[in-house]
DNA sequence: GCATGATCATGC
DNA sequence: GCATGATCATGC
């Protein structure tokens, strides 16, 4: 077949490529051969290498454009009410060869084989829409730059290090910064043996995490940087960490109070502002208060300020967003809003109470270990049996003031020693619909709930959990 | 003092 | 108006 373009030339294959861009698929491929060869199966990325690029799509351990040494990965994006754009999920890349990993670095590793130069497609996805008729907004090349590629080394040292402890099956995408190892396949099936242990891993591919294609997103189009680095700079030789340089700009201002460290940088916060403590974490680490921390984008990194009583146990439990009750009862565990909620890597801020004063003890990067993540998903179950049956409410009780109060089966702290489940809502009237009918008050809503972390477990496990 | 239900406050 | 982080209130 004769191809457009020059399969041994990088710049060919580009200038290809970018042809795409502000088109649609039907409107650039042949559409006689689409119409008796496109039979609606099939994903975006597919119908691009079969009917565009001319090419038989394949799994192999090679790249796509071989001799040009491109891999083409096509991605979908979002658009915001502000009309910019994001990603719409992380990017997917080849699948973890738990057996095979083990034996290669990273520079022999069959991800960097595969993927060190990407050829990458944005296409706006929209709901009505089929793959077909999606707009496709940007086409470039992606390298690493030499910054993000020590942090994506660690990360692959982190995961490869989980296989050659036994623990392929307890591998997280909260276990790494950029580069995850994320579940492929339907319901986390398809178990596959691991090297150093008997336990069947799920299987597993290398992905580059939502906000670090969000920061790819903003590097190609020329969106003016919303972000500010908390490495600026590789220095010399020094192998930097993200762990490693915020906990050695945090731990400067430990046992220091609130107060001290606004003194210390002649701030003057609001307190009571609701993003008080991300603009102190903002000032600590040194980024401008209007800038988002570039390295906590692009890893998804959730931060959680908990203030601890004398005793260490937090003040409160920790929430999570309000679940959908008609969702809830739909969802499988492997692709559940709570597993990708409690998946993520945490920074956690710790103060405590002496007296008023709010001293600055720790600070942690943690995610749910393994075990833990197994018990969360004994809450979910429990409560999706529940909102199936229509089995939420108790019974109701009146309190003093003669106002009714309502007591519900959702598991409680004494159900599960990780999480609950508890109110989160303007007030008992902020409800979202019930798929079935409740049985002791026939209700056909309820109050908004979420999941939350037990603080017991908070002081326990991640607070005076030694660091691993 | 804790567990659980209920609600507030801020920012977009 | 809503999402989210934070906090209050009641009863045991």
């Amino acid at each position: 077949m004769n191809l457009k373009y020059d399969k041994f030339s990088k710049s060919s294959i580009l200038g290809f490529a970018k042809k795409l861009e502000g088109k649609s698929l039907e409107e650039v491929c042949d559409k006689e051969v689409l119409v008796h060869n496109y039979a609606g199966k099939g994903n975006f990325g597919q119908v691009l290498e079969k009917f565009y690029f001319l090419y038989e799509p394949n799994s192999d351990a090679k790249a796509d454009f071989e001799e040009a040494g491109l891999e083409l990965k096509s991605s979908p994006l979002k658009r915001l009410k502000n009309n910019h754009y994001r990603a719409k999920e992380r990017l997917v890349l080849n699948i973890i060869n738990y057996e095979e990993v083990v034996h290669q670095t990273f520079e022999t590793s069959a991800l960097w084989k595969k993927n060190a130069h990407l050829l990458l497609v944005f296409y706006l996805h929209e709901k009505e829409k089929n793959i077909l008729e999606y707009r496709i907004k940007f086409v470039d090349e992606w390298s690493f730059p030499a910054l993000d590629l020590e942090i994506i080394k660690q990360d692959w040292q982190t995961i490869q290090n989980k296989i050659l402890q036994g623990k392929a099956h307890e591998l997280s995408e909260g276990d790494t910064f950029y580069l995850g190892a994320v579940t492929k396949g339907s319901k986390g099936g398809n178990p596959r043996r691991q090297p150093y242990a008997k336990e069947l891993a799920k299987q597993r591919a290398y992905s580059l995490k939502q906000g670090y294609v969000n920061h790819i997103i903003a590097s190609i189009s020329n969106e003016p940087s919303l972000y500010g680095k908390l490495i600026p700079r590789l220095e010399h030789e020094q192998k930097l960490s993200i762990e490693a340089v915020v906990l050695s700009k945090f731990s400067y201002f430990y046992e220091k109070s609130i107060e001290e460290i606004l003194e210390s940088f002649s701030l003057q916060m609001n307190q009571k502002s609701k993003n008080f403590y991300a603009n102190l974490t903002k000032a600590i680490l040194g980024i401008a208060l209007n800038k988002e921390i570039e390295e906590f984008e692009k890893a998804n990194i959730v931060v959680k300020t908990v203030r601890l009583k004398a005793n260490n146990l937090p003040k409160e439990d920790i929430s999570f967003p309000v679940f959908s009750y008609e969702a809830i009862v739909d969802e499988n565990w492997e692709d559940s809003q709570i597993k990708e909620t409690i998946e993520q890597k945490f920074f956690f801020v710790f103060f405590q109470f002496e007296g008023q004063q709010l001293i600055l003890k720790k600070v942690k990067f943690w995610n749910m270990p393994y075990l833990d993540i197994q018990e969360v998903q004994k809450v979910w179950k429990q409560t999706q049996s529940l909102v199936k049956n229509g089995n939420i409410v108790k019974l109701i009780k009146k309190d003093r003031q003669g106002k009714e109060r309502r007591y519900t089966n959702f598991p409680s702290k004494k159900f599960n020693h990780v999480a609950h489940i508890r109110p989160h809502a303007r007030n008992a009237k902020d409800t979202f619909p019930l798929p079935v009918q409740d049985k002791v008050t026939q209700a056909k809503e309820y109050t908004k709930h979420c999941f939350w972390l037990n603080n017991s477990y908070v002081r326990e496990s991640i607070y005076e959990e030694k660091s691993v």
